[in-house]
RNA sequence: AUAGCAGAUCUAUCUUAUCGUCAUGUGAAAAUGUGAAGGAAAGUCCGGACAUCAAAGAGUAGUAUAGCGGAUAACGUCCGUCCAGCGAGAGUUGAGGACAAGUGCAACAGAAAGAAAGUACAGUUCGGCUGUAGUGAAACCAGGUAAACUCUAUACGAUGCAAUGCCAUGUAAAUUAGAGCUCGAGAGCUACUCGCUCAAUUCUAAAGGGUAGGCAGAUAGAUUCUAAGAGUAAUUUUAGAACUAGAUAAAUGAUAAGAACCUUCAAAGGGACAGAAUUCGGCUUAUUGAUCUGCUAUAUUU
RNA sequence: GGCUCCAUAGUUCAACUGAAUAGAAUAUCAGAUUUCGGCUCUGAGGGUUGCAGGUUUGAAUCCUGCUGGAGUCA
């Protein structure tokens, strides 16, 4: 499997973020939190992908993104972990939820055990 | 040497490797080549390009600007120059037209700041008539104030890429109340008036239902660089060369190694302000570390 | 991306289109009343009028530029 991250495997369709905020579950690693639904989407991938950073937190736009390009970054490099467990399409979106930058090792480390919590959760979910 | 004034330029990086992002070329595919943030991209404060409004109709209102001359697509920008303020000087700041058109305003003080009266002294044609003093930012009958109304001159049609054109998807040509059907409801171009045009399965309101996707607009332009000329300058003419982001829940990133720079004896640490959103010319604001050019004053030495 | 508006005591608002100590309510503090507290009465303090310039004799008010906040437009 390839660590890309292109523009079919991320979240863009307005409904279905509507949809995803209206009726998604949503786990927790501070300082990021994910909010997950199983749902068709627009593309072939097993899962499409969005990232937000609140304009309350930080003010300015180079820091809004460069923490989504780290959360971006990081989900790239993880992604194996959750399209090895799940067999029907999901949809997510990541926020973050804090309001100090944290260094890539964190994001990367928050990143995993964010991931690991998704697949506990869908998994008792079904059972 | 010290202190200072004015202006210009770069923008804290570079190389390699691995994994990626967006656009685009080649290819049947796998792959692979090329390009990818700023001086302010910011604030949205001015002015244009471009687009739409059935003729960008007329008048009024409104807004902006304000010595003089020039530059420019245009400007509230820029250049030159006069005047005034500040500074010892280099310089710097200035919404810098009109109060002899009219209206208004003028606290306190003062006799008096528009309709009323008069202090002291001097002069005197003996009339508050003339001047001076005193008060005040401003005064013996006029003056001050227009970043007060206003007048004069000049400019401005309105709305903005969420403009606009096309394609796709979906529901309800349903319900209730009211108005109207050429003697006209209403709509279109706007703040108002007039004029003009369209207009009936129509218009307004209530509650309710649906869509919220794609393509074009959209990146080659008042563009950038170099040279030679015109002009005190802003700027401009000619010739040659170059192609330089185009995303839309929104690309330009992560990691590792090395080099240079700054602080420090070393270890170690550090690199500002900040992220394109149709686009261009300005202004304003934020900001790191430098480099260069011209000039002024003072002191000393030759 | 465009457009519009607001900012005055700790809080909610005044101050007519410029005139001098920027007012009122509430909150705070002190005193009176009460056995004590509350209510009530009396008094006091509290403001660089968001910031920086300009016009003016004089600015909360007029003008310009910033800062912060709010609303609106497919």
């Amino acid at each position: 499997m390839k660590n890309t991250l292109g523009k079919l495997e991320r979240l863009k369709s307005k409904k279905l973020i509507e949809k995803l905020y209206q009726s998604g579950n949503s786990v927790k690693s501070f300082p990021l939190r994910m909010m997950y639904i199983q749902t068709e989407h627009t593309s072939d991938f097993p899962a499409q992908i969005g990232v937000s950073v609140p304009k309350r937190n930080f003010k300015l736009a180079v820091d809004r993104n460069r923490i989504k390009r780290l959360m971006r970054e990081s989900y790239r490099l993880q992604k194996g972990i959750v399209y090895d467990q799940i067999e029907e399409p999901y949809i997510f979106m990541i926020s973050y939820i804090g309001t100090e930058e944290i260094k890539y090792e964190e994001v990367y480390s928050k990143m995993n055990t964010l991931l690991t919590l998704f697949i506990e959760h869908s998994k008792n979910r079904i059972n």
